[in-house]
DNA sequence: GCTCGTAAGTTCTATAATGCAACTTACTGA
DNA sequence: TCAGTAAGTTGCATTATAGAACTTACGAGC
């Protein structure tokens, strides 16, 4: 059987991995942040199979994440460049990546971001938009916005205090 | 053939993601946040089949995301809780969340958030843990780290401008 | 003209993963 | 005794994935 689709839950969470949640996608997403724009490049890079990687491609071009540009005819070939659309992924691959740093890097961060505005290694915090203090899950309270067609939070035990 | 895993690439978004990557990982992650604990509500709410749901949460709990804890005996019946680990997963569903709430809502957010502290719908902007000022990739500049192992940035394509 | 190399896929096959329904086990409460 | 609840497990049909080989279309060197 076809493997279930996100898209029809009312749930901002369950839109993104409908565009970006299946396996591979976000390694390709962050090999585009590093510059590769080839098939064979993404192909070599991550060790990822042919046929897999044209689906996934495909499947990001659908959604408005990455664009295919010719680069030359004859015979045609093609950039995969990452969209204004794709590049606020940013802020997703940066948590994966700082989880990643906090909880399976034993030997330290593969890799160190640098602030070029003030020269320095930086890490992101997470501020409130509207205080400017740090946020945590502890603070956080959810409720039912104008786009929850009913159910995200219906239904809860009453045991739970939703967070986020 | 067995899916390929990620746990030898030198890259923490891959670690992330051999943890949370798979399919529903992240919806049981943000079910837990809303404070769902029983494996009958989970199947539930997600529209998971119970036989993949068992997989997912025994992955969750082999990675410390997630902790079993009995409620009763005869029978045994269990909560699923995050622990603190699984707590720190916050940044990432948030950056999850706030990317389908700008680009797949169009009736608007299915879910507020709000700030406990200061009271107010609250957004998360990430700024730079040196300087403070808030963060793009256009600012961001990548270059290996102690954990690197030789490969993210090597072998990168002339063109390339590592942006994060 | 022939062969090699490059780029971007497509096709093929074996093995895994998923969805779904039905079944199991062990109670509790009417 | 019978129905209901909770937490899985099992079996079957259908997809998805990995990996290698194949295809197409050119350019360069001999």
């Amino acid at each position: 059987m076809r493997r279930k689709s996100f898209q029809e839950m009312p749930c901002s969470v369950a839109q993104f991995l409908e565009v970006a949640g299946e396996w591979w996608t976000m390694l390709i997403v962050r090999d585009a942040f590093l510059g590769v724009t080839r098939f064979d490049d993404f192909h070599e890079r991550l060790g990822i199979s042919r046929n897999v990687l044209t689906q996934r491609l495909e499947h990001l071009i659908e959604h408005g994440v990455l664009v295919r540009e010719a680069y030359q005819d004859k015979p045609a070939r093609y950039d995969y460049r990452l969209t204004d659309k794709g590049r606020t992924l940013w802020p997703v691959l940066n948590a994966m990546r700082q989880w990643g740093d906090q909880w399976a890097a034993p030997d330290g961060p593969p890799l160190i971001v640098t602030h070029a505005n003030c020269g320095q290694p930086s890490t992101a915090v997470h501020v409130c938009s509207h205080c400017g203090e740090p946020l945590t899950s502890h603070d956080l309270r959810a409720s039912a916005g104008p786009g929850a067609r009913g159910s995200l939070l219906d239904g809860l035990p009453r045991r739970a205090t939703p967070s986020a």
